[in-house]
DNA sequence: CATCAATATTTGAAATGTCAAAGGAATAGC
DNA sequence: GCTATTCCTTTGACATTTCAAATATTGATG
């Protein structure tokens, strides 16, 4: 339903001056939308590859940190708590996709590398997501996109600067 | 509208000519700015509420219909898998929020509804999470708000038309 | 060197998430 | 009226999610 008037503030908007509830609805867009193209993700990821969306994601922060990651540094990466992060890891290496280590100098800490198997599956995944999101937002304006990306860049700085709890990008 | 540079494409982009990956990178900011989102309301339901999203976001559609939704229409609104829905209701009917009831004249239905508990419950939960998201979007242009809202149903009305499964808002 | 604090990961409980298969109940066709 | 199909929900297996508590290791302090 692309509508005709996507860049005005509407006349609603204007006349009842609801502002108050603008944010409101922006958030819940951006969460189902979010969760409509998660799941078309989480779908074809399961499909075609056996693989699940937080794997996949743990997995791109590997590929490109070809010497390993801490497992600490995953967690913040991926913005999947610590706990998890063992889990997934673990998973990943029971399929022989990634390799544990720890090294010498720190025993506290774990590494996690891709295995040459994991790096194999990984490329071809990133390929195959890349032409599903694509697809996904054809029939969008590529000025669209761009503008898109700047404008959630600002909402993204702004919530980072109200955040309760210490977390932030 | 408030910006000098926010709402242009940049240079990178239009001299390499990179609009293939332009998509992807949207995507990826969109997930990491829900998550990011998210967590922040999810910590606070459940400091200051001892509530859960998913919970809040199946009482937000059972606030609305007063005389109840079958299952299979909450899973729908919420997004979430019918088996998921079962666990979400019984536990919110334990805690007497929610309860569940078989219209006589079709009993393979459940229909769950808000009780009186619960109504009052979610009323002031959703005055909080409105405040919530207000304030972490403080940053932001009101005018921003709008036209990001209307932005993002033109990417979700893309998305809808380009699933594979069979789903839609 | 013994101890205390800080760091890094794992573990455990509870909730949410998916899918596929199974269950009961209503309807269509014969 | 009987059967087959369809509809709606539940169940079960497994993965992910959070938080809090426990563990292990390092570094700093006395």
């Amino acid at each position: 339903m692309a509508e005709a008037d996507v860049d005005t503030v509407d006349l609603e908007t204007i006349v009842q001056g609801a502002h108050e509830k603008q944010e409101l609805r922006l958030w819940l867009r951006m969460l189902s939308t979010t969760k409509l193209i998660s799941q078309e993700v989480r779908r074809r990821l399961r499909n075609e590859f056996g693989a699940t969306l937080p794997q996949f994601d743990l997995m791109a922060q590997l590929y490109r940190e070809h010497s390993g990651l801490r497992l600490g540094e995953l967690s913040k990466r991926t913005m999947v708590t610590n706990g998890n992060v063992t889990g997934l890891v673990e998973r990943l290496e029971a399929d022989g996709l990634v390799v544990r280590e720890t090294p010498d100098d720190d025993r506290r800490v774990t590494v996690a590398k891709l295995t040459a198997k994991g790096d194999d599956l990984f490329a071809t995944m990133a390929a195959a997501h890349e032409s599903w999101v694509r697809d996904m937002m054809a029939d969008l304006d590529p000025a669209d996109v761009a503008a898109l990306w700047s404008r959630i860049g600002a909402v993204k700085a702004s919530v980072s600067n109200h955040l309760s709890g210490a977390d932030f990008d």
